[in-house]
DNA sequence: ATATTAGATTAGATATATTCTAATTATTCG
DNA sequence: CGAATAATTAGAATATATCTAATCTAATAT
């Protein structure tokens, strides 16, 4: 059941199962597209309006704190997020800007020599080019 | 010579190359920390303040166009550049946000099946962590 | 059950980043 | 030169995100 799983992992993150922050992470895990908070405000609010814009945004950021939400590094003023599930790597096309998920597959380390003292906690892979819709209405003219 | 290195880069992408333009392109390629819109409208106007707001973003747009500069997908507000040299992966600190180089390497492509019809274009890999700064820090704790 | 407290929400104000507008200046070309 | 095109400018406007201070809600203590 969804809606125990969403509770628990609110919960085991130490943060009250709140309607509004319920709300944001049900539609995030609805929504594949990597919403904007603007976005998510809007869908969250589409039916019942419950949710104001400073708690949209406070619990995205509470949500990424929390590491159950992600934002996504797109270049572009809107930050956009994601429900952390499988992992996985982006597309984000050219002409549209649309941001896609695609599947995870292991990416080879850096040499040590070039990392020096770093430490890396993560990496992740961002492919460039166009969309199929994109790469579709390119090629039909 | 890198002046006329630049000139000519602008103008072999049908850009005139003048004096504000010339400035933005020299400063990213003098400053390799990623700077923001901001940075650069403050560094080029440090000297001889002859660059207005809006050319600097005009000339950064246009030169992002161009292909001579890259915005820097990075989550956070404010845009950050890249004069386009070398090809590189980035690292971006949890801590201090600091946008470092990595040295390149290939990266697999995605398996074709994962693919679809989609183009890609380039890949890019983005490693997160602590920087070399900010992991002594860490450890001296 | 009531009081106390910490957590959460809200509207609206504020801050920050970027783009737009319309006027002006500079450059190119016939 | 004179017209056309490109670039720059100050400031207004827009977009995005955060802050403030009041209120509401839920958890815990008495
Ligand atoms: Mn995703
Ligand atoms: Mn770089
Ligand atoms: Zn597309
Ligand atoms: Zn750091």
């Amino acid at each position: 059941m969804k809606a125990e799983t969403i509770q628990r992992s609110l919960e085991d993150s130490g943060l009250r199962c709140t309607a509004q922050r319920y709300a944001v992470m049900a539609f995030l895990m609805e929504h594949k597209g990597h919403p904007t908070a603007a976005e998510i405000f809007e869908g969250v609010n589409r039916l019942d309006p419950r949710s104001s814009r400073a708690t949209t945004y406070n619990n995205l950021r509470d949500l990424v704190k929390a590491g159950l939400v992600s934002e996504v590094a797109v270049e572009g003023r809107a930050g956009r997020f994601d429900a952390k599930g499988t992992r996985h790597h982006h597309f984000i096309c050219d002409r549209c800007g649309s941001v896609e998920d695609m599947d995870w597959y292991n990416v080879p380390k850096p040499a040590s020599r070039s990392l020096g003292k770093r430490v890396v906690r993560e990496c992740q892979l961002i492919f460039r080019g166009l969309c199929t819709k994109c790469a579709a209405r390119r090629a039909s003219r």
